[in-house]
DNA sequence: AAACCTTTGAAGGAC
DNA sequence: GTCCTTCAAAGGTTT
């Protein structure tokens, strides 16, 4: 059952029971090489870096508190969460709205997606301010990946940006899991030009939906980050693995949920989108390597079957032979 | 700078 | 239906 998009997504900062006091509070997670960054607000030394553009947006998604993150990802010093219900003490931005006693998930239902505040809402009441800026109130927007000009959006394929389905809104602007790596805000490339596959390399492209265990990973890593000297990602993730398969079954069961529940908005957003859009450069390398893999097994085999040719022709001679020999002595 | 490593799960294609 | 491949995140390490 999906929750319903009629229900309002209410902004209770007094609010007792705060669903986001396992947030990680996604408008810090941006880049800080990010060209748009908002200067007035100092970005996170701990953040990551390492995404190119826009961070990452599933747990960004203004109506979705879908990931719950524990806010000592960003702020080990921060303070216990009942003690400030509104603004984050260090960095003295108000909390999100936050979808009150509905649904932590998605407030999605196929039928009514269009009757919810989309994320791109956020975004036009915020025209003319940098793109994550900070309103007077403190105010950030939570969704970078979507404040974006017009000139970017016009970067967007039209299977990325548009509303596809009938429900959906129609500013062009893309869900957070689009990526661009060329927010470095290069002027756009002539359409038709020689750099037009570069071009077309560089293309934000919606990114595959988080599953059950990249949730798990996102809210757990810095956790386990904290408790071990390990600082790899892939020793972590290790760890990961394990803590998974030690979790029972109604703790993934959320995590799960949680992946259903992305994947079914991200379907809503993007109903052409198909994971085979990313595959990439990765692939490309791979196939390559694979390709001169197989091409020098396949010469290993022609070499044995035409050794193999070889020996039976040379038995079938033999075995001629020994018929004659048999034959002329009975 | 780019690829690799490492994990699980989803998706898509091939057979 | 099964198997295989790719990509999602992360960031230190290797090439």
């Amino acid at each position: 059952q999906e929750p319903s998009l009629q229900e309002p997504v209410a902004w209770t900062p007094e609010g007792s029971e705060d669903p986001y006091l396992h947030m990680k509070w996604p408008l810090l997670d941006v880049p800080p090489s990010t060209t748009v960054k908002d200067t007035r607000s100092p970005s996170p030394a701990h953040l990551s870096n390492k995404v190119p553009v826009v961070q990452h947006p599933h747990h960004m998604h203004p109506l979705t508190p879908l990931i719950t993150y524990s806010r000592d990802h960003f702020s080990p010093g921060s303070p216990p969460t009942h003690l400030s219900p509104e603004i984050d003490p260090k960095t003295g931005i108000p909390r999100p709205p936050h979808p009150s006693e509905l649904s932590p998930y998605y407030p999605l239902s196929p039928g009514a997606v269009g009757q919810i505040p989309h994320p791109l809402g956020w975004l036009v009441p915020q025209q003319g301010q940098p793109m994550y800026s900070l309103p007077p109130g403190g105010f950030r927007h939570p969704y970078p990946a979507l404040a974006m000009n017009a000139s970017m959006s016009s970067r967007f394929s039209p299977h990325m940006v548009a509303p596809a389905h009938p429900g959906l809104p129609t500013s062009g602007i893309p869900h957070p899991a689009i990526v661009s790596p060329i927010v470095k805000q290069e002027p756009a490339a002539p359409r038709l030009s020689p750099a037009a596959s570069k071009e077309e390399e560089k293309k934000p492209h919606v990114k595959k939906p988080l599953n059950a265990f990249m949730l798990y990973m996102k809210e757990m890593r810095a956790k386990v980050v904290a408790e071990c000297t390990l600082k790899e990602s892939a020793a972590i993730n290790q760890i990961l693995g394990r803590k998974w398969h030690n979790l029972s079954r109604e703790e993934q069961a959320k995590y799960y949920e949680l992946a259903r529940k992305e994947r079914h908005l991200h379907s809503q957003l993007y109903p052409t989108w198909s994971a085979r859009d990313n595959y990439g450069k990765k692939k490309k390398r791979k196939r390559e390597k694979q390709l001169s893999q197989a091409q020098s097994q396949q010469q290993v085999q022609e070499a044995d079957g035409e050794s193999w040719d070889f020996v039976s022709s040379k038995l079938r001679h033999f075995s001629g032979q020994l018929c004659g020999i048999l034959g002329a002595r009975f």
